[in-house]
DNA sequence: CTATAAACCTGCTGGC
DNA sequence: TGCCAGCAGGTTTATA
């Protein structure tokens, strides 16, 4: 669930609560969640470690801590960080750090997707080398969208889900932003012409500064570091609303499938006839 | 290149 | 009320 402003928000989050930290001590409860290192490897070289810096790239927190090391935490479909007092009732902790102030930072993930990955600085890099730009930096133009989309004929709505085209959407903030943009997902990337290119680039940039605004979107596991929801869900104008009236024009909205996700839009407001293409 | 399916997992929902 | 198939925000890998 966890898309980029969901990530953004627990990292704005964690930035205050946790930098400077030391990690006294890490408890692996799912080996699988620090794969593909040993747990107790990882428990024994993330300890002693203090937290210098927090980041995020794309959907990826990255959590650069003193001894040249780096966590690399993905929250995939059911992950959390949640941060206790003391220990509370967490459920489904697969990796809890004690920090030297007391507090208890745990990854917990129902689903066991989510992966913490400990590796050297570079070689984090490294891994996140295939990423797209992120959508929220200053040099994310339409130019460079429209660069990424190239002349790709797949549907644009696979093309944003794509982490190498743009880093951080998902499937609902794709969704918003081809609706906001008034495109619909079905349309070949590479067919949008200039203006929608650019109408596409703001609605992206738009869609998620309101998704972190609100505290990401909660319709099933996301929480914050202090276990609330966000209430982006609220403000969302298609995301699971199929068959309910178009904000804009009324008409209902219409769910269907793409690249194997649930995807919905406006069939009035977002036509797939009609459209010039880009030379 | 593009598309589709399956795999990794568990919980929740809707239909019967 | 109860059971079960199907579905869920993500990514990777295999196959056509």
């Amino acid at each position: 669930m966890p898309e980029l402003p969901e990530v953004e928000y627990v990292a704005r989050q964690l930035r205050a609560a946790v930098l400077g930290r030391r990690i006294t001590h890490a408890a692996v409860l799912w080996a699988r969640t620090v794969t593909p290192m040993d747990a107790r490897e990882f428990e024994a070289r993330v300890s002693g470690q203090r937290i210098t810096s927090i980041n995020r790239r794309g959907k990826h927190l990255i959590v650069v801590l003193d001894g040249g090391d780096a966590l690399a935490i993905h929250r995939r479909m059911s992950g959390n960080l949640i941060l206790e007092r003391a220990r509370e009732e967490a459920l489904y902790v697969r990796v809890a750090f004690t920090l030297d102030d007391g507090q208890l930072l745990l990854f917990t993930d129902p689903r066991k997707f989510g992966r913490v990955t400990l590796t050297s600085n570079g070689e984090i890099e490294r891994s996140l080398a295939e990423l797209g730009p992120e959508p929220l930096a200053p040099d994310f133009t339409a130019a460079v969208l429209a660069e990424r989309l190239g002349a790709s004929r797949r549907a644009i709505k696979a093309a944003l889900l794509d982490q190498r085209i743009v880093a951080g959407l998902g499937n609902i903030y794709a969704d918003e932003s081809l609706f906001h943009a008034r495109i619909h997902p079905l349309r070949p990337a590479g067919s949008l012409n200039r203006r929608e290119v650019t109408a596409l680039r703001e609605a992206i940039v738009a869609t998620l500064l309101n998704g972190i605004e609100h505290g990401g979107t909660t319709f099933g596991r996301h929480r914050d570091i202090y276990n609330e929801a966000g209430s982006n869900l609220e403000h969302v104008q298609v995301y699971r609303r199929t068959g309910k009236p178009c904000p804009r024009c009324g008409t209902p909205i219409t769910r269907i499938t793409v690249a194997q996700r649930g995807t919905h839009f406006c069939p009035k407001c977002q036509r797939l006839r009609g459209a010039s293409s880009r030379p």
